[in-house]
This record gives structure tokens, C-alpha cells and sequence, in this order.
DNA sequence: TCTGGGGTCCTAGGACCC
DNA sequence: TCTGGGGTCCTAGGACCC
């Protein structure tokens, strides 16, 4: 069995956390830079704001206080994330964490009855300790969890708890569930389908796998096969991330080489940190650099480039000199940049570097290993008083906008004693 | 004027090999 | 002048997810 555990309208339940007077009031949450709608109340929601709207059409509504906006405010949310994760995990032998605010608890050996009431438990629990509503689906694949959870959090008469591991009640939750609601099948892939005449999820497990591979490959199978009970997504590796990306939006557009350069140094020196903290290290660098994709009048650029090492590093040094020679190489003086960002990638454990192959020099690397050491004990975490010169004073994100961020208020004890 | 950031997986096509 | 079949690896782009 899986029990999807899933944050109600997360970094939205988050403000209003420490922020009560938000509650039953319409309020949204911007993505960085203040961009657009990344979470919506479901008093927003009903107001008909959408998913990913920018922020100057809302601009109006919360001007004249009809909507509360707030910026992102990730130190707040990955804290309250840490305190449901380690719950869950204190509550179940297996836990997947999935996303910020959302985990798989992987069950087995309890009748159904018994695992909804444990997740009632662990629904009023969360409620009670942390102050953030969360819903729970139950199910026998992850898809079929992800439609349970759904009914769970759109119906109040389940009070946050939905299975459907009984069959009758999967066939009905099925037909109930249209098509673009599917775990997988996205929004280019809804339409497509919908043309074919399936509307619901019912009507496209009741198509042949032949067609479904034909319409669309084996990741329609693996989700035809998971609404059917099969279970097709259980390989659960706790591998070491791919590939780790720093980027960001400007608040204002740049061309100066300089300037970009020293926004690139600075994503690097935070991939390099996050590398480290991870205990891993990048064999390969990658930056992209782009214009504004939403001015038409002027000339677009959008390109990315690599650089590959002969030995794999996570030092500030190496990887920003890295990621600033294949910035050199992408750059173009006749357009203005809007964001830039540095990707790392061919990580491996920290533990197989050699140091003195290729002729590389194991003092040195000693040496740099030591310094990044010192650089992220002084710096903590985002500062960045010691830095190489080619990074810029402040923060990485320095240069976003942030207008409506609330305090930190479970990290940062100045800032809630900023409201006392 | 103002439009996010961070991931994974799959596929098609090119380069290269025998 | 003719120009196969099978394989691997890499990369770019598309699609999906939160």
C-alpha cells in the first residue's frame, strides 16, 4: 500500500501558520523575483486566479487589498517541510520524500481500515504540531494514491484521508477523474487524448496497450498499467542527485559581460556549495544565458554551454573558473541577459576522487578542500562575506525581487523579534 | 514596465565503431 | 559505381513533475 501524504496549498498554509489573520482570506504566493502565482488559497482559487498568473495582472486586486500576496519565502517553507517529513518518518518504516510537500509512505502487513486510521492520526497530528492541513491518499500505485488524495482533499467529508484500494471504489474514483487530472499525462498529452474521446481515466484504461504505446510511449504504459493497480513506479533509489542547478531571474535585464560574469560566480559558488554539502562532487559545468523571452521587440538568445573535468570538484575555485570560461565562450555583446544559471552534472560520491591522477596535484586540492571548508563554516548559510573576487558582495539572490516576504519566522530569530 | 526555479526521464538523430 | 546491418555513446529537445 501506498499512503501519498500531500501539504494542502503548502507555502500558502505555511504564511498562514504563523500568520493566523491570513486564514479564510484569499491570499497567493509569488514565485522568486515576485514573478508569478506559485500557490493559491482555495479562496484565490475560487476567485479564479490561475496557476502561474504574473504578478502585474494581480497587481490591481492587491493593490486595493481584495487579494494578499506574499513573496517566496523558502527559508520558512523547507523548515516547516523538515518538521512533516521527520513526523512521517517517526510514523512509518518506509517514507519516500518526493517533493517539498509531499511524501510516499510505503505500508504493509495492515488491513485498510487500519492504515486510515493511522493516517487520521498522522493528518491531525501535523495539523496540531506543526499548524500546516495536509491530506492523505491510499492506494495501491502512486497514481492510484495521487487520485485518492485528490478526493480526499476536495471532499470534506473524508476529513483528509481517501483510499480506494477497494476495487469498486477505484473503478468509481476512475470514471470521476478526468483525464488531465492524471499523474503523468500532462497538459500537451490531455488534449490529444480528449480528441481520441477519452475524457476520463477510466475511459483510457478501457483503451488497448497497443495504442496507448503507439499515442504515447512507454511512460503512457507505465501510467495505464499503475491505474490499473500495477504497480510500475516502486523503485524507490536513494541515489545522489543527477545534477544540481543555481540560477535565477534579474530584476533588471543586463548586457555588460562583467555583470553577468559575476552573477555566473556566484551560481557556481552556491552549486559548489550545495555539492559539498551533499559530500559529492561534478565532473561536468554547465551555464546557460538567456534574453527576455516575453519582449518580442528586441533580439533573443538562449544558450547553454559545458565544460567537462578532467578530475570531478565541488571547490568554489574549480568550479567557478569553470563555469566563467564557458561563460566566455556563450556570451554576446549586442543582447541584454534576463537570467543566467550555472548546472552541474556527472556527480559522484566524494569519497572515489583520486588525487594525483591526470598529474593532478594532491597538495593543492588539499589545499582548496580546506579553504571551501572554512568558506562554509564563516558563510552559513546564503551569506557570502568570504568570497572569491570574482563573485559579487551580498547574496546570490541579491538583485530579486522580494517585495512581500514574510519574516522567517522559525529560522530567524531576529527577524521574528523584528515583530515583537 | 512587470512573466520562477529545480529536477527526472525518454527519444530522435548524429557520430562513430565493426 | 555500388553503398548493409548492427551496435554504442552522446547530445539536444521535449515532456513531465513539484
Amino acid at each position: 500500500m501506498y499512503a501519498l501524504v500531500d501539504c494542502n496549498n503548502f507555502f500558502v498554509s505555511c504564511e498562514r501558520a504563523f500568520q493566523p489573520e491570513l486564514e479564510g482570506k484569499p491570499v497567493v504566493v509569488l514565485s522568486n523575483n515576485d514573478g508569478c502565482v506559485v500557490a493559491r488559497s482555495n479562496e484565490s482559487k475560487a476567485m479564479g486566479i490561475k496557476m502561474c498568473t504574473p504578478y502585474f495582472r494581480i497587481k490591481g486586486l492587491s493593490d486595493s487589498g481584495t487579494l494578499i500576496v506574499r513573496s517566496s519565502n523558502y527559508a520558512l517553507y523547507g523548515d516547516l517541510s523538515k518538521r512533516i517529513m521527520s513526523i512521517l518518518a517517526s510514523s512509518v518504516p518506509k517514507l519516500e520524500i518526493y517533493s517539498i510537500d509531499e511524501a510516499f509512505m510505503v505500508i504493509s502487513g495492515i488491513t485498510e481500515n487500519e492504515m486510515i486510521d493511522m493516517s487520521g492520526e498522522i493528518v491531525g497530528k501535523i495539523r496540531k504540531w506543526v499548524g500546516v492541513p495536509v491530506s492523505i491518499g491510499i492506494a495501491e500505485t502512486k497514481t492510484l494514491a495521487k487520485i485518492a488524495n485528490h478526493f480526499a482533499k476536495k471532499y470534506p467529508g473524508y476529513h483528509g484521508v481517501c483510499s480506494v484500494i477497494d476495487e469498486k471504489k477505484r473503478d468509481r474514483a476512475l470514471a470521476l477523474t478526468g483525464i488531465g487530472d492524471v499523474w503523468g499525462i500532462g497538459w500537451r498529452n490531455a488534449p490529444k487524448l480528449a480528441a481520441c474521446g477519452i475524457m476520463t481515466a477510466s475511459d483510457f484504461v478501457s483503451r488497448p496497450e497497443a495504442w496507448v504505446k503507439r499515442k504515447m510511449g512507454v511512460t503512457g504504459v507505465r501510467t495505464w498499467l499503475e491505474l490499473q493497480g500495477h504497480d510500475c513506479l516502486k523503485e524507490n533509489k536513494i541515489e545522489k542527485r543527477k545534477s544540481i542547478c543555481t540560477s535565477r531571474s534579474f530584476a533588471e535585464m543586463t548586457g555588460d559581460e562583467e555583470e553577468l560574469a559575476s552573477r555566473v560566480a556566484d551560481f557556481a559558488g552556491m552549486c559548489a556549495r550545495k555539492l559539498r554539502s551533499e559530500h559529492t562532487v561534478a565532473y561536468t559545468v554547465g551555464v546557460f544565458i538567456r534574453t527576455n523571452r516575453f519582449r518580442d521587440d528586441m533580439e533573443q538568445y538562449d544558450s547553454m554551454a559545458s565544460l567537462r573535468l578532467e578530475v570531478p570538484a565541488n571547490s568554489t575555485q574549480e568550479i567557478v573558473s569553470a563555469a566563467l570560461s564557458v561563460l566566455r565562450t556563450l556570451y554576446r555583446p549586442e543582447y541584454k541577459y534576463k537570467k543566467a544559471g550555472v548546472i552541474v552534472s556527472d556527480i559522484v560520491s566524494d569519497g572515489v576522487v583520486q588525487g594525483a591522477i591526470f598529474g593532478f596535484d594532491a597538495g593543492t586540492r588539499e589545499k582548496e578542500d580546506k579553504l571551501s571548508e572554512l568558506m562554509d563554516k564563516i558563510n552559513g548559510s546564503g551569506t557570502n562575506i568570504l568570497r572569491l573576487a570574482s563573485q559579487r558582495p551580498g547574496h546570490y539572490s541579491d538583485g530579486v525581487r522580494s517585495e512581500f516576504r514574510s519574516k522567517r519566522f522559525s529560522t530567524d530569530w531576529n527577524e521574528l523579534m523584528e515583530i515583537h
